[in-house]
Order: C-alpha cells, then sequence, then structure tokens
DNA sequence: GCTTATGCATAGGAAAATTATGTATATTTG
DNA sequence: CAAATATACATAATTTTCCTATGCATAAGC
C-alpha cells in the first residue's frame, strides 16, 4: 500500500468513502483515484485492493456491476444502503482514531 | 475489555513517543499511560504490547533493565540512540499518515 | 478468603496487508 | 512492428500485527 504500515486497516474506509463521493467505480479506477488524490503517496496494491472489494461484497455493502467498454471488462462497484450507513461509521472511527493519536503524540495541546 | 481497536502499525509509534518523553517505562505503565491520556478510549492489549516491546528491544531501539521494586520484578525500557532517531521518523510518519487521510475523507478542504 | 490490581510472558488464531503470479486487451514508443 | 507500458481483474502464499486466552506470581482491598 505504502512504505507506512500504519496504512493496514484503513483499505476499507478509503473504498467506502470513494464510492461515497462517485456512486459508482471499478477498482482500476480506485487505484487512480487514490494515487492522484494523494499525490502518489499512497498506492493501493492490486493484492490488497480485489479481496478487500470482494469481501465488503459479500459483506452487502457493495453491489457490483460486470460492463464491457472499450472492449475490455470493467467490475462497478456501488455503495448499497447498508454500505451507505457503514460509511458512516467508518469515517466517525477513523476521525476518533485520529483524534486519539493526535492526543497522544501532542499531549500538550490536550 | 479494549474499547476501539488499535490501528495496525500504530503500536510501535506509541511506545516510542512514551519512551521520548518518560525516559524509562515499564510495560504495565505503558498500559496505565495510555489508558489514562486517552480517557480509557484506548487500551492496549498485553499480547500486543510484549510482544511488540520484545521485538523493538531485539532490533536494537531499546534497552531493557529489570528492576526490583515493591517485591515485584519491573523490566524497564528506555531509548537507544537508533531508537531516539526511529522516534522522529515513526512521528513523521504518522503525521504524514494523518495529512493524507484527511485529505482522502476531506477533499474539499484541499 | 475472594476479587481486583500489579507485573511479565507466550501460544494460537484472525485480519489485513505484501509479494508474486496469472490472464487478457489496448496503447504508446523506440 | 516489436517491446514496453497501461488498463483490468483475480488468487495463492506469506508476513505483519494485533487479539484472545492462558499461565505464573505477588500485593492490596473488601
Amino acid at each position: 500500500m505504502s512504505n507506512s504500515k500504519l496504512y493496514k486497516g484503513s483499505l476499507n474506509t478509503i473504498i467506502l468513502k470513494l464510492l461515497n463521493e462517485h456512486d459508482r467505480m471499478y477498482g482500476y479506477e480506485i487505484t487512480q483515484k487514490v494515487k492522484a488524490i494523494t499525490k502518489g503517496e499512497l498506492n493501493i496494491t492490486e493484492g490488497a485492493l480485489y479481496p478487500a472489494l470482494h469481501k465488503l461484497e459479500a459483506e452487502g455493502l457493495l453491489d457490483a456491476e460486470v460492463v464491457k467498454a472499450d472492449n475490455r471488462l470493467r467490475k462497478y462497484y456501488k455503495l448499497t444502503d447498508t454500505g451507505s450507513k457503514e460509511t458512516v461509521n467508518k469515517l466517525q472511527e477513523l476521525a476518533d482514531y485520529i483524534k486519539t493519536m493526535q492526543t497522544l503524540i501532542n499531549p500538550n495541546l490536550v
């Protein structure tokens, strides 16, 4: 995913957030979007992304639809209703985690 | 018992940062300090902490010293020179991670 | 005396990445 | 025009990192 191990555990949140903004996306598109937004800082590996998408689909948070474009197959994913609700939870969890870590590394500010 | 789970990769950063502030600490003390600072939000489990301490010691980032206090054994850890340098790196990585994630989840602010 | 707190340790297992492959088509470049 | 790169999805094997459960031992509180 990147040189820092800290990103472990954040992949699902990233996927859900992107799908919350963009209605529907396919896997490769997600990797490119993340790379663009983070200016190359974060590169999602395929070995991490595809299993994560399959799991989210199996859990009922995503729906998938295969579409043919430019003679190539794309598997588009979109949030289910459950997925939308879970996105809110994940984002709150991330915000809480960041807050906790900032408390720990910068106790003077508390 | 433990409320919000640790995000993978953050435990080492927490340990190094605490030892950077407090000169020397023992394992149990670290769990209590984290609990106190985060107001119970984050509870480091022993099954995570002790192996992490052993690994940091094996990597040469920490030195350990066993001390008898109140008829009980405490294993105090402190940063080595290498450990101090690595602390700076880990904190920078954490700052970068937070910045990147905020960019991803809050693109309007960019 | 029983429970909780203090203190360290490890075994077993789960979760979530990485690395390494595999398949296939399209486009760019030397 | 052949080779490299980009697009697109997928999985197997392994590693990292954490949690749960368990074990041992002493001290303090009720």
